[in-house]
RNA sequence: CGGGGAUUGGCGCAGUGGUAGCGCGCACGGUUCGGGACCGUGAGGCCGGCAGUUCAAAUCUGCCAUCCCCGACCA
């Protein structure tokens, strides 16, 4: 992508009201705009950020042998009214009347999952199912902060999964677990497992993925040594009691939930009628649960851990491209060596790169875009480089020279 | 929903009663050319909205809206 035809420009400064990090990155990045309190456009990086971490979430999700899917999000009352969430959820719902029909804007899948089920479901054979998808939530949120943390519509995958029984349930439950440990290591967000509450969704207690930094909105009380891990809400535990693997005190901190599983259970099946016929003939009610991971919000979260006071840091797997190319021209320099040939090389070659063409614009205006940008390796082409090509990653300082070979050999 | 702060050009700001200005950005011309260069010219704002006070309102008063932060609530 030649940066002089991208749409989005990076700007000085951040609008000055703004006060999480992720808001004044991603804004002054050219990675997001704000439409109105808690509703953002992803431009095309915020996009390709976005697709990366949903790639890799596609990957684990396939993974543990769940198949992707794509629901409404327009939904009509009456399947909101089975299981009594049309009136218990009305605080979070987006609600509405049109020529005398209700509906509300999806703010989760649980009943349109039930629903499917129930069609397509006779048999034990025909468990389980695992299905998920990438869509848009609404949740009218009483207060939005933070930037995409916490918005009213938000990107967001979920899955869920039904089976015959409460041990078939626990056990892809623990697959999850391990497939969302791999996705948040992946993406370079160091997630801690942490008990928590089920809100809306279950009275049963549930478990979310909490990334520590200091503004995170919700508290979690947690073991360094990593054995056990509670957010504040449904800790009845201390802080500063010992651990069970001697490593030192309970301790307290802020942190950003990155994602939820919930184990549901019959509720929902009962409600809705989801039955299957088991081996015997009997009808039984399925077990289900249901698994969400915020896109947006880990986009958000990414760049609260990883960025410095010049810009965002990404990490090389959800960066939005993989190399910023910068031409710095010298008009009177004899040495003409070509931007443009490296830009097409490392193209053919099959390398994302974001090619900073810009004409008449400073050198020193172009390696502050490309810190503020965050993307991991930068490659100068101009007159000191001579034939060759200097290659500097985004957190460090030392920079190498390098042949167009030599860097296509890296990747 | 309660409390606090804010709203003047795309962004950041100044402007305490007399009809709006600066920096950045943008356009054009020229000089520069490895860490946000410089000179010149120019475009761009019914000062968030509505009402009121006044000869006169960005400025004073009231109501409303929007945004940010704290809290309550929530994945």
């Amino acid at each position: 992508m030649r940066y002089s035809k991208l749409f989005g420009k990076t700007i000085k400064e951040a609008p000055k009201d703004e006060v999480a990090a992720n808001a004044k990155l991603l804004l002054r990045g050219g990675f997001i705009d704000k439409l109105m309190a808690g509703s953002y456009t992803l431009l095309h990086l915020g996009r390709r950020v976005e697709q990366k971490i949903e790639q890799i979430i596609r990957e684990e999700m396939n993974t543990t042998g769940a198949q992707e899917v794509l629901m409404p999000l327009l939904h009509p009352k009456e399947i909101w009214n089975e299981t009594g969430r049309w009136d218990s959820a009305r605080e979070v719902m987006y609600q509405f009347k049109k020529n005398d029909k209700e509906y509300a804007l999806s703010f989760t899948h649980e009943e349109i999952v039930m629903d499917l089920v129930r069609k397509h479901i006779s048999s034990y054979k025909d468990l389980p199912v695992k299905i998920y998808h990438f869509s848009t939530k609404f949740r009218d949120e009483k207060r939005v902060k933070s930037g995409i943390l916490r918005g009213r519509e938000f990107l967001m995958k979920d899955l869920y999964s039904v089976h015959v029984s409460e041990e078939d349930m626990t056990k892809y439950y623990q697959e999850v677990i391990e497939a969302y440990k791999r996705i948040f290591k992946r993406m370079e967000l160091d997630a801690i497992l942490t008990q928590a509450a089920g809100g809306v969704f279950t009275k049963g207690s549930t478990h979310e993925f909490q990334v520590i930094v200091d503004s995170g909105e919700d508290e979690i009380v947690y073991c360094p040594g990593g054995d056990f891990s509670a957010n504040a809400e449904v800790s009845s535990v201390k802080e500063g009691k010992q651990c069970d693997l001697g490593h030192g005190p309970l301790k307290k901190a802020k942190a950003i939930e990155v994602g939820n599983i919930f184990p549901l259970g019959t509720y929902y099946s009962e409600k809705m009628k989801a039955l299957f016929t088991d081996h015997s003939g009997q009808k039984k009610p399925a077990w289900f649960a249901s698994y969400g991971i915020g896109l947006t919000r880990a986009v958000g979260a990414i760049v609260e851990v990883h960025h410095d006071d010049k810009g965002i840091v990404w990490p090389e797997s959800v960066a939005p491209y993989s190399v910023h190319l910068i031409e710095i021209r010298n008009p009177k320099s004899e040495i003409r060596n070509s931007a443009d040939e490296v830009y097409a090389r490392l193209q053919k070659e099959g390398i994302e790169v974001l090619y900073d063409d810009r004409e008449d614009i400073s050198a020193g205006e172009k390696f502050a875009d490309a810190d503020l940008i965050g993307i991991p390796i930068r490659l100068v082409v101009s007159e000191k480089t001579q034939d060759k090509i200097e290659w500097k990653k985004r957190n460090e300082q030392k920079t190498q020279l390098l042949s167009v070979d030599a860097i296509v050999k890296r990747f």
